[in-house]
DNA sequence: GTCGCTGCAAAGCTTTTGCAAATCA
DNA sequence: TGATTTGCAAAAGCTTTGCAGCGAC
C-alpha cells in the first residue's frame, strides 16, 4: 500500500514527506473508518505534533486524487476512507437513528441501469461508486417499538 | 404533491406560507434538477424578492425531514432534489470531466448485498437509497483522446 | 394572546489560499 | 539552485442561529 503510494509519488515528481506518511499511517491504523478531516488532523499530531491543518487538507486531496482516499461527501463534513481494489464498489447503510455506518462489499460487478433512454450514458466508464442506503438498524427500531 | 405537502404540514401545526410555496413551486418549476439552495433562493427570488435566503435553508431542511425533498450532498455544496415514490432508488452517474449528472431509475429493488458477516444489518430497513458513480461520459473521454 | 414563521445580520464551520520559511533533489 | 512542501494566518464559502417583528389561528 505505502509501497504503491511512494512509487506513484514519485513518478510525478512529487514527494514522499514525513507528513504524508503520518497521514496515512494515521488513516491506516485507525480503527475508524469513514474519518474527518479534523480526525486524521488530530490522529496525526499523535505521531507529529508540529503538522498544520492545512497539510492534511492539501495531502487528503493529493491522495484522492491519486486514488488512494475515496472522500464521502457526508452530512456534517467530509470523511474519508482508504480506497483499495476490493473496495472499489460497497454499499453503505447510514442508520439515522444512531448515525451508525454499516458497510457491505458488493461481490459482482455493479447493477446494470436501463441506459434506453439516454443515449450519453451508454458509453460512461465508471471510476469509482458510492452507494448510500439510508434507514434504522435494528436496534434503533427496537428502542422505537419500546418507547411508543 | 402539493397537497400531501399541506396536510402533512398541517397535522404538524405547522403552517403552509406562502414562502414555502413559492420555494417548492420555483423548484418543482425548474427544469434543472440537483438544486443548490443558492440556487433555489436565486429562483424563488423572482416570485418572491423578499425571501430570505435564511428562510429557505430552514424551509429546504423541513421538506427533507417531511420527506419531500432529499439532500444530495455533494462536493461543492449540497444540493436537493424531489423525492417521489417512483424515485425512492435511483443512480447517479457524475462525469468527473464535465460535472455532468446522468440519472438512472433503478427499476427492480436494490441489490441485495451478503449480509453474513454483519449481523446488525440483516435487520435493517433502508427508508432512502442514494447511489453514486464517478467516471468519465463519452464525450469526455472522446476530448481526452484527442488531446492525447 | 400565543405560537409559528420570516428577514436580516452575525456567527459558526469546514475548507481553501497566500506567503515566507524549510526541505529535498 | 530550483522545485516542492509546510505551517501559520487570513480568507472564503456554505450553512446555521439569534432576534425582533409579523402573521395566522
Amino acid at each position: 500500500m505505502k509501497q504503491v503510494a511512494v512509487k506513484n509519488i514519485e513518478e510525478k515528481g512529487l514527494r514522499w514527506t514525513p507528513q504524508r506518511q503520518a497521514i496515512i499511517s494515521a488513516i491506516a491504523n485507525s480503527e475508524k473508518k469513514h474519518l474527518s478531516a479534523e480526525e486524521i488532523y488530530l490522529l496525526t499530531k499523535k505521531t507529529m505534533p508540529s503538522i498544520g491543518l492545512a497539510t492534511v487538507y492539501r495531502t487528503l486531496e493529493l491522495f484522492c486524487a491519486m486514488g488512494i482516499l475515496q472522500k464521502l461527501n457526508l452530512q456534517d463534513a467530509a470523511r474519508y476512507e482508504l480506497l483499495q481494489k476490493e473496495e472499489n464498489a460497497h454499499c453503505h447503510y447510514l442508520c439515522l437513528g444512531c448515525g451508525k455506518i454499516f458497510e457491505v462489499p458488493l461481490q459482482e460487478e455493479l447493477p446494470l441501469p436501463s441506459t434506453k433512454n439516454d443515449e450519453s450514458l451508454e458509453d460512461f466508464t465508471v471510476v469509482n461508486s458510492s452507494c448510500w442506503h439510508f434507514g434504522y438498524c435494528r436496534n434503533c427500531k427496537l428502542r422505537k417499538e419500546n418507547k411508543t
